[in-house]
DNA sequence: CTCGAAACGGACTAGTCCGTCCGGTTTCGA
DNA sequence: TCGAAACCGGACGGACTAGTCCGTTTCGAG
């Protein structure tokens, strides 16, 4: 891993974005062949770079989770709780929404060295935005988590069911406050 | 058609019961040669009744609208608009829960004949809670449709989402009447 | 420019799955 | 009781996929 040859970079690379392309596209079912193919190598080279398939999938979920860690510290960093979960919610509902592998393969996300992180952080954001009464309690955050990938189609629906009861932050029919 | 020689009648029975089993169980993934084991029958006994695996999906899956189409004119006999949606609604959900290939073979069921009617009455179930006030009117018949899957999971919080913005009626932390 | 090592890519293996076919068996009705 | 029709089930073919192997090409240091 000290300094690859150029066209073994360059082959990466392409490798790489390939395979996310695919996996989100196509979801786990997406074969080495065609993302070879879409990567304009030849099919041993994928295997050389990763022994196996699902090693190639970790390599791409991980990518995604990586994403998903950077939003859930930066809703961390946002004072107010509820606004900070619903941010991070969000974010999470729109990447499972474009990529179906992380819908498909959460299991195998499960072992991936960045899910402890996501997990922390998503359980912290969850129990802060409930002490703030911006969220329901009768949630674990393993369970509103459970939610996001159901988000991605209708974030705002989701999102005032997972307000408390008798709180309704939204008097107009549907529009969000217009934001910062 | 007309009438099935007694071990013939037999072998399909216990085929459609395998079939249903299987493919609730593992989804649209289940083998036609592990469909033929549960059944206790050859897989060319499989491909005899059906011309193809899809075609014995299709039979399954018809089933299974079958049950909702039911469930849908239930709702609406019912006199109150929300609950009779409501009812509905986690009917749908239960049933999706239960039965991966529901899950996943969505799109294949817009062709079966049951969908028409299953459609048809749920709009009007719809269409009636929202004039009722029981349920929030941004949404089409269609979209509320596509967050049934996601209700298989937590519908108590799915169904507080649907609800109209300022009206809130769970008092409670989230118990729902348990019915009449 | 030379040359060894690293990387490449396609042929090959092994396994799975859908769908076909045919020889043997069971059922039905006369 | 018996013959024909219907039915059964497993062997088989063809397509596809993950993963291996090795002859050939490309890089880059000297």
């Amino acid at each position: 891993m000290t300094q690859l040859r150029s066209d073994a970079q360059r082959n990466l690379d392409r490798l790489l974005g390939a395979a996310c392309e695919c996996f989100a596209e196509r979801g786990l079912h997406a074969s080495v062949d065609e993302i070879a193919r879409r990567a304009g190598v030849g099919h041993g080279t994928v295997f050389r770079r990763f022994p196996t398939k699902d090693a190639l999938l970790a390599a791409v979920l991980g990518r995604e989770l990586d994403g998903l860690v950077a939003a859930a510290e930066d809703g961390l960093a946002e004072p107010d709780a509820g606004v900070g979960f619903e941010r991070f919610f969000r974010a999470a509902a729109a990447a499972y929404g474009r990529n179906r592998a992380l819908l498909e393969g959460i299991e195998r996300c499960r072992t991936l060295p960045q899910a402890r992180a996501l997990k922390e952080a998503g359980e912290r954001l969850v129990r802060r935005a409930q002490k703030a009464g911006a969220l329901r309690r009768d949630l674990s955050a393993q369970e509103v988590f459970e939610l996001v990938p159901a988000a991605s189609r209708f974030p705002d629906v989701i999102l005032d069911g997972l307000r408390p009861p008798g709180r309704s932050p939204r008097p107009g029919p549907v529009r969000s406050g217009h934001g910062s």
